[in-house]
Formats: C-alpha cells, structure tokens, sequence
DNA sequence: CCTGATTTGTTCTACATATACGAATAAATA
DNA sequence: TATTTATTCGTATATGTAGAACAAATCAGG
C-alpha cells in the first residue's frame, strides 16, 4: 500500500514490485505484488483502473492501483499502530 | 518483536500480550502470542528464560522471552524498509 | 500436613489468511 | 510471426486466529 502511496497514481503491479525492491532493498516476485494487490481489491482497499494501450513499444496494458478512502484509512491505522509500540523503544537509538 | 523489546528483559506471554492490546488498540489472543513467539525462537529471533517459583500468590511460572542480536538485526531490518517505504509520502502529512 | 479450590500462565487443536515463486499466459506492437 | 511488456496461475510455505484444555504454583479449611 505505501509504494502504490508513492507511485499514486500511476502504480502498476510492475512499478509497484521494482518501487518495493528499490526501497527495502529486498527482492521481491511478482506473485506476491499480485496476489497481495488483488486481495486488497477485495477488501476494498484499493482500486484498479485499466489502462489504455501503451502508445509505446508493444506490450500488455497495465492496470493502475490507487488506494480508496477505506485504503488510506486502514494503513493509517496500520501505521499508527507499529509507531505506538515504536515509541520510546531503547532501540530507536541504534536505528541509525 | 517490538512489544519484547519495550517489556524488556521481563516480557512474558501474557505481559506481552496485554502490551500489544494496549498500544494498538487490538485485540490479541494467546495462540496468536505464543504461537509467535515460538516461530521467533525457532528461527532464532529470541530466546526463551524460564522463571523461577513466583514469590506471589498462586500461578504457574513464567517464560521471558528477549530478542537475540539476529533479532534485533531483523527487526531494526524491518522498520528501516518500512521507513524507506513511508519516507516523503505525502500521507504522512496526514498521518497526525 | 493433606487436599481441593483458585490463580496465573502456557500449550494444543483446527483452521483461516497471507506471502512467496516463477513459469505460463495474455495482449499489444513492429 | 517475433518481441516486448504485463498479468495470471498453480502450488508451496508461512503467519495469524480463537479459545478450550492443560499445567503449575499457592492458598485456605479441616
């Protein structure tokens, strides 16, 4: 949800994989984007919007995911919710 | 991982449990804790101290669990990806 | 002292959901 | 038809969940 954020509101499942592993530095297979995007779908958190086709050289047209309002609301919780236990952790100190 | 670190080094199952529920709000359960935490040691995230006797009323002994150093790596590992994530998302302006 | 009630903490059982891969497939253009 | 780009599928593994059952310690009455 926080690299589709980024991406917002051209994120598609391949930006969405290679912004995640730009990131986090950590390798990351387009199943597990996919997966993970068509379940937040279902949940309502986000939304798929078809693109037209590409005017560029060939290839299938992507699909642009956007958070809902619902989406934005629930990784705000999220969010907030690693920040409380977060706070104040003797830790934070070592987290450069 | 966070809620042992903030209860350290005398986070036990229950302890920890009511600290999750307290700082997020959640509603956590036993399985959810202890089937986690014996996940974590498994791998080798934290460790597992026995208690001795209590000197109080009634009630079995406890395990404390503390992060392992390869614990506190894959956690300070964690938040930093999700920190890169968040960082300059414009979100956050809303984040509160 | 025994012994059963009480208290506190952990383990077990049985699923439900979520994450992960990468090959396979689809759709577009040259 | 070959190429390029993007998405879907099949399948394996990991994580999350609830709450009842179980275990171990102390307490209190006889």
């Amino acid at each position: 949800m926080l690299a589709a954020m980024r991406l917002h509101p051209n994120g598609y499942g391949v930006s969405i994989r290679d912004e995640l592993e730009a990131r986090t530095g950590r390798k990351v297979s387009f199943g597990s984007v996919y997966a993970t995007l068509e379940r937040l779908e279902d949940k309502g958190l986000i939304t798929r919007r078809e693109g037209e086709a590409t005017a560029e050289r060939g290839g299938r047209s992507k699909s642009y995911f956007t958070l809902t309002a619902s989406g934005q609301h629930t990784l705000r919780a999220s969010l907030r919710a690693v920040d409380a236990l977060r706070a104040g952790v003797v830790m934070d100190g070592v987290l450069a």
